[in-house]
DNA sequence: CCTCATGATGAGGTTACCTCAGCAAACATG
DNA sequence: CATGTTTGCTGAGGTAACCTCATCATGAGG
């Protein structure tokens, strides 16, 4: 059972704009979604240097966490249809970062590999996404910072698997 | 200067899945969003009834909440491009649920009205979100709400205005 | 063997954005 | 008041990241 490694979908815009006025009767889904937005907007930067898109960067994630695997348990990780990960695989390839070589347990499947530069590139990218999000965070003392921590993770839920998935 | 509406984009997708394991070693960063992934499903749950986008939704809440305004400012309040406000609003009104009128003061300009039938859904859409946002976040005790609630202000920033826009 | 499930992929579609014109009305100014 | 610039909207065409459906091997079970 792969964890879940998905993160955000869809983060192109967030082209013009420049206002700041804020609607008072602020309600607290709306400042979570204004903080996402920030957030997002920070991952985004963190990312722009590699040359590689949001989603690519969420597959050679995954597979610099966990390893060599098939096409198809990406996609289980990244929570998308088997079809769009032969895609970012494809770019992938196309990049260098990620090799395919068939299985040679079962001649149908396929099993990637990050190459050198892939896993190097993930690295990099780890580490600057993770020095953007304690910058972004920093804004925060310790004692709210594990308040927050805890919250979220009280707000989690695993137990009740999302529809579109039998038993 | 509009209050920004935006809320997310890309929300499609949300397919198939099925797994619980979580891996530990979790930032804070990816417990974020793995609960904004959470709420945007359960909005999007709270949309499905009403046969309109996301983004549509977006867009008649913005003219529920600010009242009648020209497509441009629509557009600013969205936080897309004028271009793309156009579209939205084509579609909202094949919809039935808003009027363009051209603007008497200004001859190049369109008004951009919610007719009864927008009005109404924007008003149900509004409703059933945030019931289903009051559901979600319900399972915090009032104490952790407000918590939360001060914690995502503190993490908000407007002072800093995102690139793409001269002064 | 024969059937059915599974793994990957080709073909083609959708959504929600975008940029780059183009046109008309408004405005500013010499 | 003619002219140049700006502003407001929209047509045309593009992109990223998804999707479904169909196809075609291969593998597994009766």
């Amino acid at each position: 059972m792969p964890g879940d490694d998905r993160e955000q979908t869809r983060d192109r815009g967030e082209t013009r704009d420049g206002e700041e006025t804020r609607d008072r009767e602020e309600t607290l889904t709306e400042a979570f979604w204004a903080v996402a937005r920030t957030l997002r907007h920070v991952s985004k930067e963190a990312l722009a240097p590699y040359d590689v898109s949001p989603s690519q960067s969420r597959a050679i994630g995954v597979l610099a966490r966990h390893g060599d695997m098939r096409p198809g348990e990406l996609a289980r990780h990244l929570r998308i249809a088997p079809r769009s990960a032969t895609e970012v695989v494809d770019d992938l390839e196309a990049r260098g970062m990620v090799e395919r070589s068939p299985d040679p347990q079962d001649r149908r499947a396929t099993i990637l590999r990050l190459t050198g530069g892939g896993a190097q590139v993930a690295a990099e990218i780890r580490g600057a996404r993770a020095a953007e999000a304690e910058d972004f965070f920093g804004r925060l003392d310790a004692a709210d910072r594990a308040e927050l921590t805890r919250i979220l993770h009280a707000l989690r839920e695993d137990p009740e698997n999302p529809p579109g998935c039998p038993p």
